[in-house]
DNA sequence: ATTTACTTGTTCCATTTGGAACTTGCTTTC
DNA sequence: GAAAGCAAGTTCCAAATGGAACAAGTAAAT
């Protein structure tokens, strides 16, 4: 069945793409949980405050995917298990709340992020420099060409009314 | 923070992928409950049988990465609806189920599939035909090698014993 | 041929998930 | 500056999920 979904596939880069994903986010997610004992929401708040601290729930949802009533929830735990500061819950706190990460939490990305990027450059090892180039610029063209194609149907599809929903990623 | 993770980010790739895997899943699949009610392993499960009609639940699972269970209700489901063959019962049925599309579940796909085409194009549309083509060839090299490095982590993470785990994608 | 090992699919149940309603703080409008 | 509108975060709860144990079929070993 795995060729027919590569080779006979109306939609091969889809297929590819989610494929890949698969295989790269379940072996990790997978380490992650069983080492650290963080879920995989979790440990993408972790990781997305580490790229952009102070970043809110809602940019994290944005970005990953995630519903933030998910997030809420994974906040709170690291919260409490004081990988990420505590939130002042001071009355004269803002709605938006900028989240950073612990002394603990920042020991925690830089000790396990070179799992995830030495897992990408696995992924990659058959291509040759010049290839990885090029794959990073087409997928950067297509990803920056998102909004004109996300979140909306093509025309024959649209004959029921499409809410909007939130998924998941990363 | 969509900028951190798209120019900071260890790993743009797989980030990237994660991310148009995202845009592209949430919008079709929200509309296919929707419309139909059908949901994702449902969904899944018939157009995997689209593709390779005769397939068993264990070869979506590990081509979809949706865990055997999940399939397992799914199945169940679209044989009470119609939309897949009725399994025989007989007493001398094979361990291993072959599965088949029904009249009814052929229809629901050729209506269907046509929209995960169109949005798997609208998707690359910024793309030449030659960028495409490209694209293309870079992903089935990296699946190709996919048995290499799927399922094992790089050795500085192997510090934990490791377990398999199901996960999901398609 | 019988035992053993393995694999598929199902069932059970605790956990997780995410939609919807709600609360609260910010922003716009008049 | 009050009122209305809006958006972030939380809580609630029904539904979905997936690990584990189980049952049943098949292949392998002796």
């Amino acid at each position: 069945m795995l060729d027919a979904k590569l080779w006979d596939n109306p939609c091969p880069f889809t297929f590819r793409i989610n494929y890949l994903a698969l295989l790269y986010n379940t072996t990790l997610y997978t380490w992650v949980q069983d080492t650290y004992g963080l879920k995989r929401p979790e440990y993408v708040v972790l990781y997305s405050l580490g790229l952009a601290d102070g970043g809110s729930a809602r940019d994290i949802s944005r970005t990953s995917g995630f519903p933030k009533n998910t997030l809420s929830r994974a906040i709170q735990r690291l919260e409490l298990m004081g990988l990420i500061e505590a939130r002042d819950k001071a009355p004269g706190g803002s709605r938006t709340q900028a989240l950073h990460l612990s002394e603990k939490g920042w020991a925690l990305i830089h000790e396990t992020r070179p799992a995830f990027e030495a897992q990408e450059q696995r992924m990659l090892t058959s291509l040759s420099d010049g290839e990885r180039q090029m794959l990073f610029e087409l997928l950067s063209k297509v990803v920056l060409d998102a909004e004109s194609w996300a979140d909306s149907l093509p025309p024959q599809a649209m004959t029921g009314n499409i809410k909007h929903k939130e998924g998941k990623a990363q």
